[in-house]
RNA sequence: GCCGGUGUGGCUCAAUUGGCAGAGCAGCUGAUUUGUAAUCAGCAGGUUAUCGGUUCGAGUCCGAUCACCGGCUCCA
């Protein structure tokens, strides 16, 4: 056919997206159905139609057996050129494609593609010519559910049908086993699993970390805070509640009230002086701890990192795990600079963030957002940052080797994010960079220059995991569990035999907790298989049983997790050395 | 917020057309004293998410609420 394998998935899903509309069409009846559009995705494509009830699991496979049905006849696909009018008649019982008509320039010309005789839809192409062509294709219908015509939750909310395909049933197959895959590592079914975290409906969206994952959360504050504390930031913590007047002036009162959690003061009416609100952002605290004192510009750039709780009200629905919660913690920094520092500082942000992203085994890509139209401020600065952006872009990625999203910045200032690749490649936002031109305004900071004047500081917020939350959950999924040494909960799991070993173990324990060992050990009276069974079922990355021979020895015998095979009469301080060198180096895979 | 789905001991799941809420694991008690992923026996554990309705009778049917899941929108 003398296409690439993207134009030829194109062609197919595209074509396929045609069969499904109509064999909704013949399903339903044409005079119930208001069809709308059927683009493709990544793994496969989707048809947005308007019904007069929902389509139910049940229904699916009548979908399905219809499609192939319509394949079967193997009609020809015909292509016509119409007039804008004749379009406007043709479709004149079709609401979405009498709007999509009208929204294409008057002069365009408009193409219609004919699939037999009695379905046509308007649309670019290209197509397949015959039905036939798609019989080999493979496809399933992966779900149905509802979506807003034009995104938009104001205007009617259609009824989506998803389908997978893929050019033949090989890939289909390996499709459908990645989902498999997917599933298997979902952080919420792990997390229980492994005892990390729990929800409440008392709490909803704000976690509960258990002991075990509490560990690992901690582990992964104490490494961000060592690379922080070397990297010149100072970190701070500041109120999780503050009154309305705060909010007043940084701007969140009137336009994220809705996402934030109010209290009173004493008097419960909104209006009222002492409403207080949860912090759903750290930037007005860390704007009001700049602001304690005069600075001069030999101090900047000053950073203030920190990890305060802080929490978001999110509209019902939105929640989703660890994903999305309401109650997190960024790994914040507010960093104040001169303009001319920008540059420096966000190149050294980017440095960090590769450093930190490396040390989970992460790959990632950045993407630009420029001014919008509502933009703040003037317009030579957001000029002069947005080049010293892309020099530090071009610089680091090559130069369209990053995705620029124009006008897609927020109103104070452009920003880059980093989207990080996990080990099923699916890409999550993590970090962020955005350059703040109007908050320092708002709050009135100053510096004084070297020409005595006193000047605004340009503020760079800025989070790499993003929120620790969303990460732990990403890198759940990411390792399915199986957690690098330094990040485990626990890191060593040690059994007895019997009692009599108990004594030795508690010098292993105690040896290995000296060096700062994450180490859980089970000196009960009981069969071993069960101990050993608790620590493989929870990943520890070591598992120690001690017997006769190992006190005798002074020695312990090591199972290292994903192995089958068992280290005799390794020595005490030798295995001690092991854990220690894992938590200096930080490695993914275990020695 | 919207559309669809789900909700039964701590966990995983049963319960026929509406007809006595049940099992395994975990827990507790006892026995077993064990060298690498489930030793044996016994015991206890439930207002079937919540509230209301239909019915002689509701885990099951209807309504509302809450939470969660899959999407839409929004987002870290």
């Amino acid at each position: 056919m003398g296409m690439n394998r993207e134009e030829f998935l194109e062609v197919y899903r595209h074509s396929l997206a045609h069969v499904l509309a109509k064999a909704v069409i013949e399903i339903y009846g044409i005079e119930n159905v208001q069809y709308a559009i059927g683009p493709q995705i990544a793994d496969g494509f989707y048809y947005d139609f308007l019904l007069p009830k929902a389509i139910t699991e049940d229904e699916i496979p009548a979908i399905e057996a219809k499609m192939r049905e319509i394949l079967k006849r193997k009609e020809d696909w015909t292509v016509k050129e119409i007039t804008r009018d004749e379009g406007l008649e043709l479709f004149k019982d079709q609401k979405f494609k009498t709007e999509l008509i009208r929204d294409i320039d008057p002069s365009e010309k408009l193409t219609i593609y004919y699939t037999g005789d009695d379905f046509v839809d308007l649309c670019r192409g290209p197509h397949v010519p015959n039905s036939a062509e798609l019989l080999s294709a493979a496809f399933q219908i992966k779900s149905v559910s509802s979506a807003y015509w034009r995104g938009d939750e104001h205007r009617d909310s259609l009824q989506r049908v998803y389908v997978y395909a893929f050019p033949n049933p090989k890939d289909l197959k390996a499709h459908l086993a990645f989902i498999r895959e997917a599933l298997e590592r979902d952080h919420k079914k792990l997390g229980q699993q492994l005892d990390l975290f729990m929800f409440k409906e008392t709490s909803p969206g704000m976690p509960y970390w258990l002991p075990r994952g509490w560990r690992m959360y901690r582990a992964l504050i104490e490494y961000w805070r060592g690379l922080h504390d070397v990297a010149g930031y100072q970190e701070i913590s500041a109120p999780i509640i503050n009154n309305k007047k705060l909010w007043l002036i940084s701007g969140h009162w009137a336009h994220y009230q809705n996402n934030m959690f109010l209290c009173p003061g004493s008097d419960w009416t909104p209006d009222a002086d002492d409403m207080m609100a949860a912090k759903p952002m750290n930037c007005p605290n860390a704007m009001m701890t700049y602001k304690r004192t005069a600075h001069s510009y030999r101090e900047l750039p000053i950073r203030y990192n920190e990890l305060d709780v802080i929490h978001r009200k999110e509209k019902s629905g939105q929640m989703n795990g660890l994903f999305r919660v309401q109650e997190f913690r960024q790994d914040d920094d507010h960093t104040f600079v001169m303009e001319s520092q920008i540059e420096e500082e966000a190149d050294a942000i980017l440095d960090l963030a590769e450093k930190i992203y490396a040390t989970f085994g992460l790959t990632y890509r950045a993407e630009f957002s420029t001014r919008p139209d509502d933009f703040m401020g003037e317009i030579e600065t957001w000029d002069r940052a947005e080049a010293a952006i892309k020099r530090i872009l071009d610089r680091r990625f090559g130069e369209g080797n990053y995705e620029i999203n124009e006008g897609d910045g927020a109103f104070y200032g452009p920003k880059i994010d980093l989207q990080v690749k996990d080990a099923l490649g699916r890409e999550w936002q993590c970090g962020t960079v955005q350059i703040d031109f109007q908050l320092p305004h708002n709050f009135g900071l100053t510096y004084q220059d070297s020409d005595g004047t006193a000047k605004e500081p340009v503020v760079l917020h800025r989070a790499i995991f993003g929120s620790l939350e969303r990460f732990i959950g990403i890198i759940i999924e990411h390792y399915k569990g199986a957690f690098p040494f330094w990040l485990s909960p626990f890191q060593v799991g040690v059994v007895p035999i019997r009692p009599e070993h108990n004594a030795y173990a508690r010098e292993v324990v105690e040896t290995l907790q000296g060096i700062g060992v994450r180490v859980e050990v089970d000196y009960a009276d009981k069969n071993m298989n069960e101990k050993i069974k608790f620590y493989k079922t929870m990943k520890d990355p070591y598992i120690l049983v001690i017997g006769d021979k190992e006190v005798e020895e002074r020695t312990v015998a090591v199972t290292t997790r994903g192995s089958k095979e068992q280290r005799h009469g390794v020595k005490l301080e030798e295995f001690a050395e092991l854990c220690a060198k894992q938590n200096r180096e930080k490695k993914i895979d275990l020695e």
